[in-house]
DNA sequence: AATGAATGAGACTTCATTCAT
DNA sequence: TATGAATGAAGTCTCATTCAT
């Protein structure tokens, strides 16, 4: 009497997350190309031929890794969905972005590690670039709403600032505490925006 | 009729140099993993077997590039060596970052992805953590000659600032272009420290 | 209602046979090491631990085909088993087994590609070489029948006739038509084994 | 002092050919699916990396290996390349096929059962189509030339007879003696061309 | 009888590194 | 100093087969 199609299916998720998860923290440990199949597999306590039958490939584990977390990020992004960016939504989502890290630091290094390796970024570009750029569009209308006078230059700013926080919060947690770089920032780019 | 011994060394840091050229654009172009050492010697236009005479490994290209790189990062910190940072010294450290950049920007592309790996950041910072930290005391105490109220929170805004902005410039320099955004960026680092 | 003992066992033959004709399709399509059992079992819409149930080995499914393959051959030759060729008979065994490549083109492209390779040539000579010799006899015979002067070089003639021909059908039945070339070879064969 | 560039040439076509020797062999023996690269290398005495050294995967030995045997095949052929066929370089055209097998039956083994995989044949008939059916074209001009009533017809069985006899020798040699049958397949054909 | 998750050996391939010349 | 042939370990991936359910 064979399982029933729930029961396998149930038991095909849950190794599957099992397999994600070990690659993951693998992946943020020691790097994409220096972490082996193998490894992977033994971290995850199934054979290497288990994995690939989960993954097609190496690569298919970190797109849906990948694909996972950049739903994450901007889930947080305009909440109700309307195109346009009120305050609150905003502070939301830097509060958020902050928080987020902090509930899955290694997600976000290798997340990291990941958009800087150029035989990678291309890849991802292709996929999400599209949905990247409607969202510094909302920004760039935001900013102007809030009475900035040199909006596109201000954006830029901003970004910088909210993506290199998040950097370091990620890279070296104990010289930026996550609380205090929040606020900070947080504060720092309403202040940066409104016009003196 | 030989060459003399100091033609031999001429001609040695030749080779060398180009090696590196040739190793740094490929790691930048394709990422360390994804190069091959075939692939270094071929663009230099020596054999495989010279490569190794000149470096000791794969690593080891690696290495003198991003020290290379380190340290021509800070020589433009601390221009006069006395341990304390003026108003004129730290304005040029940030403008000179983004000409660096400008400059080679290859190298930084490179350097980013590299440093974002924890396998290599570890090293680094044995080897460089020092200099880093004795940077941030110096920023430190900056900022607090330029009256701010909070220096330890104000550091990393601007440290975050600073490294996010050139991480973009780097990553994506036809969406934020460099001598604006050098421009912005110094003006907001100076608008952040001074107290309202 | 548990089913009868018979009904059980028509199950299982169908259930075979069904395992037997997905195979062979896919073997013929795209080679035997390039069949996995899986395409197999998907084929044929059943478990792959069901196919193994009913054959021991990916190998043994080979088997099958083959010497149901063989068996057929030769039932068309020398019809009523009395050990002597007669004209008819001769001529039949030719002509079916063109009609034969028509019923079954998969199967023949199958079989063809199977002998040509020598470590499965081997174990079938093992097995059929004895009835294939038999056969060989009998055609001697015939043709020694027939007035030939040179019986066992026209036997070589013949047979290569036959099987080239058979072999072009199978694998370029575009430029080899079946009933034409069936004609031809049966005219040409009489042709060759009649003394001038 | 690296040896010149002439000695690495030979060098390189030596050890080339050795493995393509092996190769051939075990391919001829075993069959290509069920030869490993492994045996290849080790059967050469050399490395696995450097038979990757000398060909770009295992595929690209057999399309070696069947490029040089596709090419000698056809140099018999149409000797002085006018493009039309006389009956003495037909005869030495069907003399010289077994002739080559006698040199190089390994070959013409493997020869043999590739094109009949399909996996492989498909492309094989994309590199070589065209020239093949060249040959047809000239040969059906022969064909007429001699008188024949039905040139297509007379075409197919004589194209039959020769593939079936060339392989027949080829895999059973021990039946089907070489010289025997070159001299009866080469009579034959006239006889079947020639009008009675 | 039936399922498909799971295994593990082995296939192809790459590449940093060595070494005879 | 300089070459590139040669190695071998390690990596990705496949698949026949087993087995708990």
């Amino acid at each position: 009497m064979p399982r029933s199609q729930k029961q396998y299916k149930e038991i095909r998720k849950q190794k599957k997350q099992l397999i994600l998860d070990s690659a993951l923290e693998l992946f943020a440990e020691n790097g994409f190309h220096s972490t082996s199949m193998s490894k992977v597999a033994q971290k995850a306590g199934v054979s290497k031929g288990l994995a690939y039958n989960y993954f097609e490939s190496k690569q298919d584990i970190l797109d849906e890794i990948i694909k996972t977390g950049f739903d994450s990020i901007y889930s947080n992004f305009d909440l109700n969905h309307d195109g346009i960016l009120t305050r609150e939504e905003f502070e939301h989502f830097i509060r958020n972005s902050f928080k987020a890290i902090g509930k899955n630091r290694k997600f976000w290094k290798l997340y990291s590690a990941i958009i800087m390796q150029s035989d990678i970024a291309e890849s991802m570009m292709e996929k999400y670039g599209d949905r990247s750029q409607i969202i510094m569009q909302m920004l760039n209308q935001f900013i102007k709403t809030m009475g900035s006078k040199d909006p596109e230059g201000d954006l830029m700013v901003i970004s910088s600032l909210v993506k290199g926080s998040l950097l370091v919060v990620i890279s070296a947690p104990e010289f930026f505490p996550l609380k205090q770089l929040e606020d900070k920032v947080t504060e720092a780019c309403f202040r940066l925006i409104t016009t003196k």
